[in-house]
DNA sequence: TTGTAGGCGTTATCAG
DNA sequence: CTGATAACGCCTACAA
């Protein structure tokens, strides 16, 4: 691999015009220019990238720590932070937390060992006390569908208390009353967020807030089955069902269906965050839009911007949440 | 940050006995360890990894190419990977192909003027003959999910026709007989190996294959909608499908819904991959397990064995894939 | 077992 | 506009 310096010999030039032509960000004259530029063509040059980072103190990478890898969230989300920094020449290390405290923290440490100029994170474990804790430190972290208010410069997030407003109005608009709700973990502030959004709805429309009528499921499809079947066993009365997000909505559906219901029919279902299977399964889960794509790529901007002070368009941090409407809601029906 | 050099001096050694006692390849007195550690513990030394790389000429980076990033098959993929690798402490630079041949080459591109040590891929576009060709260089490369003959020492994938021959197995022995088949892209060598396995297990069944039961789809859910459509308006009969993976499979089963079918009492369907939706659509999926956790984690401890000089217990590069009977195929019903 | 010194390939600060 | 030359932080012969 040709060095800068074998490049600087045959263009009869010092090391340090060619890094000049290299880097543009010093005036060269053309014919030196040009003299160089055939050089490295000549010589198939490529900068060390390494070499460069540590004359440089800037390692051009991106950590991006995810709770985890699988399920249908994340893919969306990298894709937009990676396509945005390749742009940029820039790339992204990646870690996963296994969705466990010790290994989100561990990888953060990891990704900060790897000398990354920028954090991008998207966890679930860690506390947002650790995450200022955190951003304390030299290098710079971005937040992820998760706001924290300390950090707000830092956080890209979805509007979620809206988010449970649209779900719940979905079903208030096809008439609707009585409408059960399956939760996230309430330890977290998204899922927190989408109950307010959910009583908001309810108030909205004079319909009290039943507790009989709650679940507080986990974001799986075990959740999702665990919810329903409490409903059922303790006898309630629903004609909707919001849950929380997909995953418990499908394992809501599949076990209502097995306990003889009628999709949409007898039960309407509505989920949250448009994940890829949603349209895939039966019938059709209306939900409600969570920009997970759109996002990664705003926290990328982001960086982009702070970091490498990139002029950046126009910058979103908040993002507003959208209904899907599929076919998984039916009109209210007396009968 | 603290550097080598100030650690040397707080310990009161010179720096390359620091450098030794951090990499422990070289015997250093139990005295003069414990003072180093004692030194590095208080100034809280963190080896700058750049540099480390930069004079070792290790990136301890492994590039990951992948076609796309989001999709159900990434995300487990990367899991494997990306466990195995931290364990090692190594870290994984993610770049996506967007499934376009340009962004795929130009995405490999990047990973190797990015240093990395190696790269594993999975890409669709990119041509056999360029993979060995790029094999030819510097820096090694494995192929996942993927086999080549000329790199098979590179290479961890997936007995695609036994995938096949299992799927069409799965509807033959509960007694179907027209058995209709939409295979993946055949300018590819996964789905032209399932499509072989899935003859194969007719001939076993003297079952002449039809070419009038045959569709070509493109391996989205779009491919399994357009194919059953195919079949149904051209009239054929048949009692069980075989797709080439889930997402055709789902498009299938949802147009075939859509068309007064009942499921599977009308219609057996199956699919392939498993991917995390298969049990998540209605009814259930019975499918084949594409161990794609397992390939991932099988690529990064190649690469430990073969780059880092790890001792692997165990290689398998080879794998076999599994039926998953869930509730998608129905006894055939002479009726 | 430990220290010395050269080198890894760039960037950046000086003069000129 | 261009050229020396000192960092950048660490590894690794080679010496002692």
């Amino acid at each position: 691999m040709a060095t800068i310096y074998q490049v600087s010999e045959l263009a009869g030039v010092s090391l340090a015009t060619v890094s000049r032509v290299m880097n543009k960000n010093t005036k060269v004259s053309a014919k030196t220019t040009a003299k160089v530029l055939a050089a490295m063509e000549q010589l198939n040059y490529r900068p060390n990238s390494i070499a460069q980072s540590l004359a440089s103190n800037r390692s051009n990478s991106i950590g991006v720590m995810v709770s985890e890898l699988n399920g249908s969230f994340f893919g969306q989300m990298m894709a937009g932070i990676e396509k945005t920094l390749r742009n940029a020449n820039k790339h992204v290390i990646i870690t996963s937390g296994h969705n466990e405290e010790k290994f989100e923290k561990e990888g953060i440490e990891f990704l900060i060992s790897r000398n990354c100029d920028a954090l991008i994170i998207h966890v679930e474990a860690v506390s947002d006390q650790d995450l200022v804790a955190l951003s304390q430190g030299d290098i710079p972290i971005y937040l992820i569908s998760h706001y924290v208010e300390a950090l707000k410069e830092k956080c890209i997030s979805l509007d979620n208390e809206m988010g449970g407003y649209l779900s719940a109005k979905a079903a208030l608009e096809q008439g609707h009353r009585d409408i059960a709700y399956i939760a996230g973990p309430q330890s977290k502030a998204d899922p927190q967020a989408r109950l307010l959004g959910h009583k908001r709805a309810l108030a909205e429309h004079d319909i009290p807030f039943e507790q009989a009528l709650y679940f507080e499921g986990d974001f799986k499809d075990i959740g999702g089955s665990a919810g329903i079947k409490h409903f059922i066993e303790t006898k309630q009365t629903f004609s909707a069902l919001v849950c929380a997000n997909d995953e418990m909505a499908s394992g809501a559906m599949t076990y209502a269906r097995e306990h003889g219901l009628n999709l949409p029919q007898d039960l309407s279902v509505i989920g949250f965050d448009n994940v890829l299977f949603a349209r895939h399964i039966h019938p059709k889960l209306t939900t409600v839009e969570n920009p997970v794509y759109e996002m990664g790529t705003m926290a990328a901007t982001l960086v982009l911007r702070d970091v490498y002070q990139k002029p950046a368009k126009q910058i979103k941090q908040h993002f507003q949440p959208t209904l899907i409407a599929r076919d998984s809601v039916a009109p209210y029906n007396k009968g």
